[in-house]
DNA sequence: GTGGTCTAGACCACG
DNA sequence: GTGGTCTAGACCACC
């Protein structure tokens, strides 16, 4: 379910909660389902539970997930979470575009882009 | 010509690289023209010039200057390697895109970004 | 593993990182072995941790090595950074060969070089 | 005669002292012919006077050149120090032959080398 | 004056 | 403990 890459420059912390934003929001995990412990996927993971631990945390203050004490961490189904998140995750998106239109780059190159990914299904 | 901002978590030299892989991309700096010195530029911002030679350098390894000793370092006027750095940007842009379309986002929304983008003028 | 040499005119962390490429190459250092750590080495070679810092660096954007935040430095196990780093090296040799032959030296000269270093066992 | 690589990362005497090397080596430049005077070379290739007497200065050293105060500088047909010159290139050359060696090169991809220099013409 | 390298020592983020 | 960034200050080579 989660697959780390040690190559990639982002935290392995980080990692994760995209991974579970990303299985969220397509609703992979349905609200209220249960996610692995954290000393379980840890040990799949073979990484410090510590690392799972903030990963769970940053999900929870992001209000994808909410923790109950003795029980584990569940999915949460907060509609206006998720129109949040896709807000931000556009934002920088245009973020970035721009950088790209500063650097030269034409609509036209973009748009070319957009196609491909949304193409590859 | 140069501005830091603080609170961007990227590191220093990383912005000073991008600010002028920007405006050698845009032709505000032409080839050949002079950048500032090292110890100029580090007085200027207020920052170490370590920090200021390591932007250097990395701008030089990537083929958006050259630096002569005793001289100071000069805009390189090189097409090809504008062409493969729109190239690494826009591979960039795809990837971001694909994570965008994978929390789905529509590929509506993600046009509406561009044209937001490239109306601005 | 790593010996400096001071009267060498290159800078101590370019001689580092020929040594770890060397040994990269001849396949001392196997895929996904750790390398010693920043300070570690430093503190082995009585310089500075930002030397070293420096040469790690240099080795993980020529795609020899690639460091875990936390974890280590890495090799990095793939066949085609080997390739161009050969096709470099055979450049730069070509090159020299050629300010040789302006130079007035011989081919016959040149052979015996060859012969003698690849005698040498 | 002579032509500055400003992209070339050797400082510029050294590469003023290599040309007129080749050149004398190579017998363009005859025994007690007049070399330009350092202040029209300076003039000529724009730079300070100062490189051109560095340069000058370190080819007197080496035995390729002699000054005569108030006349100029003049080239030097000593046999024997052609002799020392070639045999200190071809050391340098077999060193950086042990290095190649040492990254894995075979003998053959060097042969393939020395035959494109030498067939060239 | 210029760029290039190095040291010493500090602070941060990550695991 | 690990790597990554930054500062302060020094020394060298080059022009």
């Amino acid at each position: 379910m989660i697959v780390l890459d040690y190559s990639d420059k982002r935290p392995i912390y980080e990692q994760i909660v995209e991974r579970f934003r990303t299985l969220i929001l397509n609703g992979v995990l349905e609200a209220d389902e249960k996610l692995p412990s954290v000393r379980a996927l840890a040990i799949e993971l073979s990484i410090n539970p510590n690392t799972i631990q903030r990963a769970y945390g940053e999900l929870e203050r992001n209000g994808f997930i909410y923790s109950v004490k003795g029980r584990g961490n569940f999915v949460c189904g907060n509609q206006e979470t998720f129109a949040q998140e896709k807000e931000k995750m556009l934002n920088e998106l245009m973020q970035y575009m721009k950088t790209c239109k500063e650097a030269g780059i034409a609509l036209e190159e973009m748009e070319e882009c957009m196609k491909r990914v949304y193409g590859e299904v």
